[in-house]
DNA sequence: CGCTCGAAGTAACGCGCGTTAGTAAATAGG
DNA sequence: CCTATTTACTAACGCGCGTTACTTCGAGCG
């Protein structure tokens, strides 16, 4: 799998391994206690002043004294002895499926941004249930468990698609939120997209645009995504007079293909004016794909004879599809920050605010309506 | 943005928020003390057994023992404690830019599950430089500085395309690798894409397929990516005794976009069988998407009248165009695995293969030649 | 001058654990 | 029976730090 090179550019130099001898305990890392030597004054005095503590009382000199010191020797606090000694982490853990990427991705920076802006670290454990055959407990747990005993104050459990889920058990001793999920239980608080608030969004967006018979290329219309657009789309549908029409909804795989062939069962079930749906509403952006191919086989343009909406946002297509894809974006940045927030209230005794917190979807207009 | 709504389910049972009392440091947590206590034996013993020291002395019977107190009362070990005692952390850092999303995470996915196996923990901290003024030292200063305070063993540097990159000078103080990326100081040791052996095979799979004449979608021609995929492109061409045309090579912008007026140029130089190439190489998979369009606009169809074939094996792109993209698969997961065991290697005090590891790009077998 | 009081600091404990040096009893060897 | 080993443990130290309780010193007051 892989090979060896030398180095191109640079000269062959002795290996710039910074340590020489071989593992060997090298105590590097200067502590308090030198700092508190070459400033000449107590370890306490150091500590008060790098804890800035409000009713210690350490002359402006001093302190001045010792921060030159801190500087000087270049020291760095030990956040596992601090953990130890103060008996908090400020640690947050989360635990996703990183494997099925491209959205987990984004609830983890939504996450990592906040906690950072808190002050806090975020331990990313992974779940990877991806082996098809049942629930892989096994790794899912352990990476809970390696998460505790990290002595992380809170737990982060979150989903790359929205439906219920079953967490480990330990993740029961610590306030826990979950994100794109939610508890097959009921207990733990969680925060998930407004998949209806979405679906009328973007059908409301298709109906300002004059259109009013919009086909549907549907998902499993099991699972809380369809549920949740659908009736979206219904509410939308309603406020304007209109009605849903069973035909113009195809369920599909959740697939490109899936996508082409559903909008291919819709585009050839009418004659053009006289009934075919001028628009369609793709609940996600994979299938959209699928159907921009079938509406240009079909000698159609987007959005000039067919409008095409997507959902999701998943950029890699919605961005590069041609016409760009208007599509209405899942929220993961924002409920990824949203569950650091959660849970940092969770951790203070805070009361929050709902047990289930809902995020809006927003509507990113390009050109394919 | 967030607005909160009732959950829909479950009773409105009274928040089940493990800590009642408002931030009280509810010291849960059981320690070997209580281990030994439960079990009538030293602290020491507990340790001695839970390390399964090899020359420590403890009967089997009392061994058991103290193995069902752990299992009774849930003990878990602190491994902050353990990281202060043992003067060893048993994890690793990894800094890199979450924000552009799709590539980094598969880096860290294989990073991820080979520290797992070498029961390691990985930190990630956002780098994030994502500031287009200018690198955004700050926030990545400040990541490093962050992993050093949890005192990781060493760090992992990952870029989201592959670059010289200026590291931050901390990074210097533990063992550093650099993933998809080089020191353009050339003093740490890197792990990159053999970009020459990928774009070598993609073209050596278009000539498999009969074809000799083939149109370069072309990079910006400055980047590693871009230098070295063509190179590969020019010793496949010459070891079948052919040569690159510089008229088929057209530059684009990295996007659909770009592929698409490159393709364009391209097929519209020549007329069928008059010089037009049967094939199109392109440098990347977005641009690969852009070129799709092109053909299919000019009556072509992939594979048939042309073949298409990409380089990084963009799953939402390669895996959904239709026909499904062919492509040569940038090895992220590899990359991310091979940087934690070289980075055990450098922990451990032996020596490394060779300051760069270049990664084989393997050609992933679809439908679009 | 004796006293109090705040300012400026310090000594010392303990967080949970790895580890070294030691101890007590059982066994072996002569 | 007495000493050398081995077996089976335990006491105690220290990792780096937060924190509480204490000490010292000078200023202010009557």
């Amino acid at each position: 799998m892989a090979k060896s090179t030398q180095a191109p550019a640079p000269a062959p130099s002795p290996a710039a391994s910074p340590a020489a001898s071989p593992a060997a305990p090298v105590h590097r890392g200067v502590t308090m206690a030198d700092v508190a030597k070459a400033a000449g004054v107590s370890r306490t005095a150091v500590s008060f002043v790098l804890s800035n503590r409000e009713n210690a009382s350490i002359s402006e000199e001093t302190k001045h004294r010792i921060l030159e010191a801190v500087q000087a020797l270049g020291y760095r606090p030990n956040a596992g002895a601090r953990a130890l000694a103060s008996q908090r982490s400020d640690w947050y853990g989360i635990v996703t499926e990183i494997v099925t990427a491209p959205f987990a991705v984004d609830i983890i920076k939504g996450a990592q941004d906040q906690a950072w802006l808190s002050r806090r670290f975020l331990l990313i454990a992974p779940s990877d249930q991806a082996d098809a055959t049942g629930p892989n407990r096994g790794m899912e747990d352990a990476a809970v468990e390696k998460l505790l005993e990290q002595r992380v104050e809170g737990l982060l459990y979150a989903a790359t698609y929205h439906r219920a889920v079953h967490v480990p058990k330990s993740a029961y001793e610590v306030p826990t939120v979950l994100i794109n999920c939610f508890d097959a239980d009921g207990k733990l608080p969680s925060i998930v997209p407004d998949e209806r608030a979405g679906g009328r969004v973007a059908v409301e967006r298709l109906l300002q645009a004059g259109h009013t018979r919009i086909g549907v290329i549907n998902l499993d219309p099991d699972i809380p995504a369809a549920v949740g657009r659908l009736e979206g789309c219904r509410e939308a549908l309603a406020e304007a007079g209109l009605e849903l029409d069973p035909e113009l909804v195809v369920s599909g795989h959740a697939t490109a293909d899936g996508g082409y062939e559903a909008a291919c069962e819709i585009l050839d079930k009418y004659q053009a004016g006289a009934g075919r749906p001028t628009a369609l509403f793709c609940l996600n952006d994979r299938m959209a794909m699928g159907a921009y191919d079938a509406v240009k086989e079909r000698g159609l343009a987007i959005p000039q004879d067919i409008a095409v909406i997507g959902f999701d946002n998943q950029e890699l297509i919605a961005a590069y599809l041609r016409p760009k894809l208007t599509t209405v974006a899942l929220p993961f940045e924002e409920m990824g920050a949203l569950g650091v927030q959660t849970l940092a209230s969770l951790t203070a005794g805070q009361p929050i605010t709902a047990h289930q917190q809902m995020v809006d979807c927003p509507l990113l207009e390009r050109y394919s309506v």
